[in-house]
DNA sequence: GGAAGGTAATTCGCCAGCGAACTATTCGTC
DNA sequence: GACGAATAGTTCGCTGGCGAATTACCTTCC
């Protein structure tokens, strides 16, 4: 059974050369995704169309998923590429970012980062230590409840942090201006009703 | 300096509630990001504006990398949440999954699922040992090439896989659910533009 | 003021995955 | 037809992270 296709030729825009900056055309323009030529979603789609007919699942929600891991497999591959180019590994990288990007940067509890990033107590404590051992981060005793412990980026972790954390933003841009302006508003508004289901639990 | 808004009230069309389904309204009603309430994209977009003023980077490109991330992290727990419940490491999930959707449904050599899979080949003789002692895969030499070896899912992998899938595609049908059908479209093909820019290499 | 319970961090044993080295087989070429 | 290169898979040593148990400290309440 061929899946029906939504009225594609009337809004047909031209089809948009991925890796050339489109820019400036005319805004609000719908574009299908019909006239785009075939990604990775498409074909895995259209394969389980042939192999798994009596799976219950809608193509465009399997789609979309499959699409945003693949995005995110790219934001994840750059930031790791980004770590290592200037000598840091993956971890290192992130436990810096979410030192750096608290209400009190660069100063936090082990536990407290533990969780914004979503590892265990004990990950934490192995983390601490190895990148202690680098030089990127310290660790300071508190003195009035001696159970507790800071965290404090040291000059040498900022100043890495940063010169990753820059090409790291250059690769996500990169990608982000395939799209036009508005185009980027409309999917960061999307994105945005998605997010805010995930998190209102 | 306070960010500048764009036009908010206009446009606005009532706050969706995220968690029901919105449904059938108007088609093509353009909802702007500011009739929405934050989440936590937007919150760390502020932090950083506060801490950071002179990083140059775009408030609405890092948006939208942070909820992708979000997403993604939504979908790989749910995935391997669904996983575990049928009795499943995630792992062995993906392993499966991956055997099973490809143009010959369970059956593919080691190297080739290892490619697609994204791990090591050292990896995925790991994940095979443990595959075949649980029962889930089958390992059998090639005739022809005796180099080679054909992984295939037994009866009970297929099962279990199936099982997992189905409940790991209602939590991703439940989230996406929350948009409207051509909400979904419209986010559909932007992250197909992005993809394409993503797979052209 | 002392026992009971909670909290912060660490240690310990384990596991999945990696990169590099290795084994076995097939291909390519002179 | 034999020797070097390529290919398929495995073994080995190591590492990041996990869950559970542990240590040390603080708080509460009788």
């Amino acid at each position: 059974m061929p899946e029906m296709r939504r009225t594609p030729d009337l809004f047909r825009a031209g089809p948009i050369q991925p890796g050339s900056t489109v820019g400036d055309g005319q805004e609000g323009v719908i574009l299908t995704a019909e006239s785009l030529p075939e990604d990775r979603a498409d074909r895995h789609v259209a394969r389980w169309r042939d192999h798994w007919i009596d799976v219950d699942f809608d193509d465009e929600i399997e789609a979309i998923t499959v699409r945003i891991g693949s995005i995110s497999k790219f934001f994840n591959d750059a930031r790791a590429e980004a770590a290592s180019a200037v000598g840091l590994a993956d971890f290192e990288y992130m436990t810096l970012h979410e030192l750096m990007i608290r209400d009190t940067p660069g100063h936090a509890s082990p536990t407290a980062l533990a969780k914004d990033l979503g590892i265990s107590p004990a990950g934490m404590t192995g983390r601490l230590d190895s990148m202690e051992k680098a030089g990127w981060v310290r660790r300071t005793a508190s003195v009035e409840d001696r159970r507790k412990i800071s965290v404090e980026a040291t000059k040498a972790g900022i100043e890495i942090w940063r010169r990753a954390m820059d090409l790291r933003g250059e690769a996500e841009t990169r990608l982000l201006e395939t799209l036009r302006p508005a185009q980027r508003t409309e999917l960061a508004t999307l994105l945005k009703q998605l997010t805010l289901t995930v998190e209102s639990d």
